[in-house]
DNA sequence: CTTGACTCCGTACCATGGTACGGAACCTAT
DNA sequence: ATAGGTTCCGTACCATGGTACGGAGTCAAG
């Protein structure tokens, strides 16, 4: 059975703050749970101290974690992401900038490197239209 | 010493057809030599019957070469080239289109992915400017 | 005819980003 | 209080796409 719907309140009357065991966490971030152990393992999660019992984690972590996943479609690396979420608390913004615009010209680059891929694709896909026989130019397709 | 610039026709009087050494096509592909033996491995690239020697390789060869590179590059798997590098023989047009058409509907979306990143990237850089003080927006610019 | 570069071949190793396993502890509903 | 689902933790394994290594063979120039 799923076991929280559990409230916490942060501060004797404060604000009721949903808490999270790790499989809650994961779904939330539309992963599996062993991907959350991964990320902490590499440090891009925190493992919320709790000797004892179960770990519980708040919208912060979610958040974190999302933006790990958005972060790598963005291609940066799980390293360059540690980077990231470490930097993110800092005040080095330098670093920060340049983190993204190297990121920014490698995005720009792959993004014409697909434009191309999917020109050559459609010559393909047009070329090998089903009227004609014989072999499509898989490889002709491509070297424009 | 390198040894080529040797020519060999592949006909009594035909065209004079340059053969490559391992090396060189690897050179030609801009690939390194054991690269091209892991391609063998893959069946991506043939290995020249030649029981004795050394093996030879022509034109055709670094085509295929090439070929591969570029679908790497528009996200083909390997295991998909090879695919694409069979079809290129067959007469399965139907098969050829349906690989393409998978393929320029994941580079879409990897492309809009891609752009939706470009952005946040543009959004952090922008924000993210050297005159003001504090930490960056990092995980700000991504949760849009 | 030796030397040095290159080839052949199998096998091992690497990084990245996970995924799976198994036993122990824990938590909650019945 | 006990059963079922979860969590915790270490460790092992996986796929992809290479990269490296070591010993033996080959080839062409000096």
């Amino acid at each position: 059975m799923v076991r929280s719907q559990e409230v916490k309140s942060s501060a004797p009357h404060g604000p009721a703050v949903k808490v999270l065991t790790i499989g809650e966490l994961a779904a939330a971030g539309g992963v599996g749970v062993e991907t959350i152990r991964f990320y902490q393992r590499k440090g891009l999660l925190e493992t919320p101290v709790r000797g004892d019992g179960i770990r519980h984690y708040g919208p912060g972590e979610v958040r974190r974690l999302r933006f790990i996943r958005q972060a790598q479609t963005a291609g940066f690396t799980l390293e360059e992401i540690r980077e990231l979420l470490d930097l993110d608390a800092t005040e080095d913004r330098s670093r920060a900038r340049e983190l993204a615009k190297t990121r920014i010209a490698a995005l720009e680059a792959k993004i014409a490197d697909l434009q191309r891929a999917h020109a050559a694709l459609g010559r393909l896909a047009r070329e090998c239209a089903q009227g004609s026989t014989g072999p499509c130019p898989i490889l002709a397709s491509f070297d424009v």
